[in-house]
DNA sequence: CGTTTAAAGCAAATAATTTGCGTTAGAGGA
DNA sequence: TCCTCTAACGCAAATTATTTGCTTTAAACG
């Protein structure tokens, strides 16, 4: 919920108690899932748990639903570890294959589902994107060509087909779903570069 | 006499009495939501106005967020409007960009949010997408020429676009956002058919 | 029709959430 | 450093939601 870079804002106080309760509360909820699957981690638990008052819980996050998802999300790796080598034809393929692996785990299928659980429309959007674009935009800044396609088409072409499948199919996933995605796009958009290169061979997406 | 196992042939009472709570609660959700919005349905108000106990509702949906979710995806319509004409570059198109409009909608975002929210994990998929094949499969048995891809392609190109930005983003889609993607994809496979017509004109409206 | 039994009703028990108010401990200023 | 202010927490009572054991009703089948 608070930043803790940057300037203060005044009437927020993200450090000391408040911090200390979020994490023995995050660490309740990681600890109970463990301990009694999802199903068994309620309010009432954690709060027990993390040694705050159950009251504590429903002010600072709305319902089990919403403080599951928060916690999800920030266990969760966000960064990129993939080094760009500089050359899109490598790099985005590599991507997506390390982030088809973090997504269609078991865990990675429990935390997508556990934000979607916990996103109530009121917020501006489901925050599960948010994680990716920073990768994407560093693979594509590194890169040694010009880049004619933007971070939101390597969403559609590679992410979107993913997290579709990964939320609305029961099928696991053919293991390299999103790095055939990745390289049929990177070609699509070499080819698109200029030259009217019709010939050359197109990757058939499964 | 009691009979071993499996006592009723079905097994299951459909019509009757149990149909007609089943309507009287759908009912009183979508009263409830129009009358309160979502936030203000909760499972004793449902069982009030529709005439039943809590207990009810309990024991045929799990909670409120499954019912909500299940009439949320009754109401929504999933036959295919669209007449195919048999040419694929027109009949795809248009069918998504009617399924945008459907989806993107006030109601259609609203029932997005509602399935997502009321998917428990448990069951084996989130049954969203399962008004959208035979929609697909429609369009391309009625397709004139050989159809070189399979639903699950289109699912890929078009819907799975569409879908991850309903969800995952606030901003106001571009209209043509999914009759575009159709376009591409038909553009793209029909490409892949054998003949090289690079040079063909597209019909890209701008 | 009679039998069977899935599904509904009822009510008591349990569990959860909300709320009002007093207390604690960080952040910012003197 | 100390003082002040107040966000965030604790506590407990009130309210509301959910579960559960048992009874009753009526749909399906012979």
């Amino acid at each position: 919920m608070q930043n803790t870079r940057g300037p203060l804002k005044s009437g927020q106080r993200p450090g000391g108690r408040s911090l200390r309760v979020q994490e023995a509360v995050h660490a309740a909820v990681v600890a109970l899932i463990d301990e009694l699957g999802r199903e068994g981690v309620t309010v009432p638990r954690v709060a027990a748990r993390a040694g705050v008052t159950p009251s504590t819980i429903y002010r600072r996050w709305s319902d089990i639903a919403t403080l599951v998802s928060d916690v999800a999300r920030r266990n969760l790796r966000t960064d990129c570890p993939v080094k760009p080598c500089g050359r899109l034809s490598e790099d985005l393929p590599a991507w997506a294959e390390m982030y088809q692996d973090e997504m269609d785990s078991t865990p990675g299928r429990a935390m997508v589902r556990d934000v979607l659980r916990g996103w109530d429309g009121r917020q501006k959007a489901c925050p599960l994107l948010d994680a990716v674009r920073p990768s994407i935009a560093l693979i594509c800044d590194a890169s040694v060509e010009p880049v004619n396609f933007d971070v939101e088409a390597v969403i559609d072409a590679v992410v979107a087909p993913l997290l579709t499948r990964i939320i609305f199919t029961d099928a696991p996933l053919p293991s390299t779903l999103a790095r055939d995605a990745a390289v049929a796009f990177v070609e699509r958009h070499s080819l698109n570069a200029g030259r009217s290169g019709c010939s050359q061979r197109h990757g058939v997406r499964t």
